[in-house]
This record gives C-alpha cells, sequence and structure tokens, in this order.
DNA sequence: ATTAATTTTTAGACAAATCTAAAAATTTGT
DNA sequence: ACAAATTTTTAGATTTGTCTAAAAATTAAT
C-alpha cells in the first residue's frame, strides 16, 4: 500500500463518515486538492485491489478491506499526534502535519508499542476518537456548540477543524478540551454567542462556534 | 528532498568512510542493490542539486552539503532507534528496519524534541555514536575483537554487523553493550577465539570477533 | 424531448525511479 | 601499443502519480 493509496482511502473513509451515499470522483478530487482525472485513476487502482467498489455517477464505497486499512491509517495518526504533544512538547495546533508523515510508517510491533506507552489513550489531542485495534471507532455523544440553547452548558470535547489557525484561535481564548462551557446568550443578528469558559466571559462567531463540540450535561 | 535520494546520500557517505577515494558507481549500486544505470541517474540528480560533485571513473564525493543532509537523516536513524529501545520495548535486532522508515520523516522539531525526551543520548542501541545537531560525529577509541591479544582485555562498545541474524546470535551468547570481554586464546589455525563475558567463558568464530568492537581497558 | 449543465472518463504528456540491453569510455594486461 | 576486461553511460521501456485538454456519459432544465 503506497503512502498516496493510503491518502485516497482516509479521504474517502472520511467523505463517507458526512453521507450514505457513494463519494463521487469529483468529490475525491476536491478534498484530495487534485484533479477529477487523478481520482478516476486512483479509483480505479484502488478498485482493483478490491479496497472499494465503484460504480460510475454513483460513486465509490470502500469494501471491509478498505475500511479497515483506512481506520488503521488514522489510529496511527492520532495515536502519533497523542505522544507528540504528551512527551514530545508539541502543541496541539503543530502535530498534524507530522502526524500526516508518521501515520504510514508501516510496522504492527510499533504501532502496539505506542499505544502501550501512551497508556492506551481514548482521544487524540483534538479530542478525536482514537480506533482500536480491531477497527472500531468509540462515539461520544457531543453537539455543535452553534446548537446548544441560552443556559444550556456543557464540557468542550472535540473540534470540527483540526487546522491551526482555528487550534490558535481558541488558545488566545483560552479555550481548550475539558472546559465547562455555558450559554449566556445567542444573538440571532449574525449567530454570535455569548458564552462562558470555566468562568470567562467571551463572545464567539458563529463559525467558530460551528467548529467546537460539546457534550451536555445541562 | 525524496526518500530515494536521502538513501543515496547515506550510502555514498557510508561508502565513503571507508576510503579516501570518490565512490564509484558500481560501488554505489551494489550498496543500494540496484542497477549500476540507476546509480548514474541518481548521482546525476544529485549532481545537479550540489549534494555531490562527480568525476566519471573517479567517483562520488559529497559536497558539505550533502554531507550534512546524509548526517542529518542518519542522526534520526540513531534517535528513532534509542527511542524503540529505550522506550517501546523493541531488542536491539528489531529496530532498524523501522528505523530505515522513520529516518526520513521531515520535521526539525520532532527530532529536537525527541532528542531531549531521550536525555541526549550519545550512541544508539548498537553502540553507534549519534552525531549532533550541527553534524558532528564522536568517535570513540575502539578496536576490533579479533585484533586483540591472548589476556587483552575491554568493553564492548559496538558492533560492525548490526544485522538481526548477528545480533540474535550476540543474545544468544549473553554478549551486549557495556560487557567485559576478556581474550582468553587464540586459536591460530581458524583465528577462533576464547573469551570471557562478563565471567562466563565461551568460544566464538573469527567472523564473529570480526564484528564486535572493544574498548580496550588492559 | 431536446438542450444545457454537470460529472466522469479518456488521451496524451510529464517527472521520479527503476529496469534491460547495448554502446561507449576507461583501465588493465600482455 | 593493442586487445581484453571493466566501468560507466545511453537508449528505450515500465510503474506510479500527476497534469491539461478534450470527449463522452449522465443528469437537470426548459
Ligand atoms: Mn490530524
Ligand atoms: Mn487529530
Ligand atoms: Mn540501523
Ligand atoms: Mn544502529
Amino acid at each position: 500500500m503506497t503512502l498516496s493509496e493510503e491518502n485516497y482511502l482516509k479521504a474517502i473513509f472520511n467523505l463517507q463518515q458526512e453521507t450514505d451515499k457513494g463519494v463521487s470522483t469529483n468529490a475525491i478530487a476536491e478534498f484530495m486538492d487534485t484533479k477529477a482525472s487523478s481520482a478516476t485513476d486512483m479509483i480505479k487502482r484502488l478498485s482493483e485491489k478490491k479496497l472499494l467498489i465503484y460504480k460510475p455517477y454513483q460513486g465509490a464505497r470502500l469494501t471491509d478491506k478498505g475500511r479497515m486499512h483506512a481506520v488503521k491509517v488514522i489510529r496511527k495518526h492520532r495515536l502519533w499526534e497523542t505522544f507528540l504533544v504528551e512527551n514530545l512538547e508539541f502543541s496541539w495546533d503543530e502535530v498534524h502535519e507530522v502526524a500526516e508523515q508518521l501515520e504510514h510508517i508501516d510496522s504492527d510491533k510499533l504501532i502496539k508499542q505506542l499505544d502501550k506507552f501512551l497508556g492506551y489513550p481514548k482521544n487524540d489531542p483534538h479530542g478525536d476518537p482514537i480506533p482500536d485495534e480491531n477497527g472500531n471507532i468509540a462515539t461520544i455523544e457531543k453537539k455543535i456548540l452553534a446548537e446548544l440553547q441560552k443556559n444550556d452548558e456543557g464540557i468542550c470535547v472535540g473540534v470540527d477543524d483540526s487546522s491551526s489557525a482555528f487550534l490558535k484561535y481558541l488558545d488566545k481564548l483560552n479555550i481548550s478540551l475539558g472546559n465547562n462551557i455555558k450559554v449566556i446568550e445567542k444573538e440571532a443578528f449574525d449567530n454570535s454567542m455569548s458564552i462562558e469558559v470555566d468562568g470567562n466571559k467571551l463572545t464567539i462567531s458563529s463559525l467558530a462556534s460551528k467548529n467546537i463540540y460539546i457534550k451536555k450535561t445541562k
């Protein structure tokens, strides 16, 4: 399995999460920041390897084999991100790019021992669940902050946008995983929100609140 | 810098250590387990990138830039091997292949932090010196065990052959880095050696004794 | 039901890295 | 010095992954 094939598998896996339809050639090309013709080629290759089933105009669906491999790469990605933050003093906005490289290292023992070394972590530094050895991914009941109502309250358990820009912005606001967040006010005009983060009051835009996951407590 | 280019640089650096002449196309091809025509192509590419200077029939020599890059890859390789043994329960015969992959991960912060995490180790699990950030490689005065005389004594500080087969053989004999080794007898007939390893007497072949490095104490 | 818009595929080209087979250049042996 | 052996390069092909431009297939609109 080449690096490129693994990246396409991951992309298709992610796109598949958002819908129950097949993933279109164009969607894959856009996600991978490449051209439709390149996506067509890769779909053909992955299809030949029985990693996905493709029907023209109906899109691609990963086979069990394809899904398993994609999840394994995601598992590695998230374990490495955890290692970087927990042991190498990386901040959560710095880990993604390096993990994009590390996720392709091929060694069963390595990943097994890394998992053990980290103490079998359940979530990565962005709150995303780390798939287990068998490819199972835990789901937490979480809501987008933007959807909470006035006086709703909960714990910040994740982010939808893991870009460095957004994570740095959250750092500036002192918002991090585990924080208690309470909705003080919702502004109908621009959907901005006034919230209280572990006691501190602040206002965030609609764009920001759409990218924060909350596990409701009230 | 591609993975392949880095591997060629490493090969040329290693081959250069053994001689003061340039490294020939054929030597590179053999070391890389590839064909001379492939080596020619790569020499051309590396030469265009000013990583080496090549004169036909006189061989290749790394430039400062090329040497620096090769050493950086070796530094990463040895730091990762150290990590695998120290923290992930790998044995010294299992680390090389994984390190061959990890050495190509590109992140200055990663390698800096890994070094710090490991406590700035001086040597890797095979006794090889870990180059510092500036590309300096420490040299220890060491001798090949085969060259020691009767009653000579010293510490095992490294191995020349890092193959899994040889390392496993050493494990079986209970020879590891740091052991005190004393020459009891040298057999002229086949150059086998009777030695005492931390008290235990055993006999090893010429081939084995040629691949063990000793820092003499007596 | 045609036309228009969109999606997808094909065709042809390119770069990296490799190979085989043959040619060219150099070194060695006599 | 000349032939033989060795080393190195070239030429042409292959695979992976990509691109542009054009063609084909499908879906949507009137
Ligand atoms: Mn990530
Ligand atoms: Mn993550
Ligand atoms: Mn090694
Ligand atoms: Mn080593």
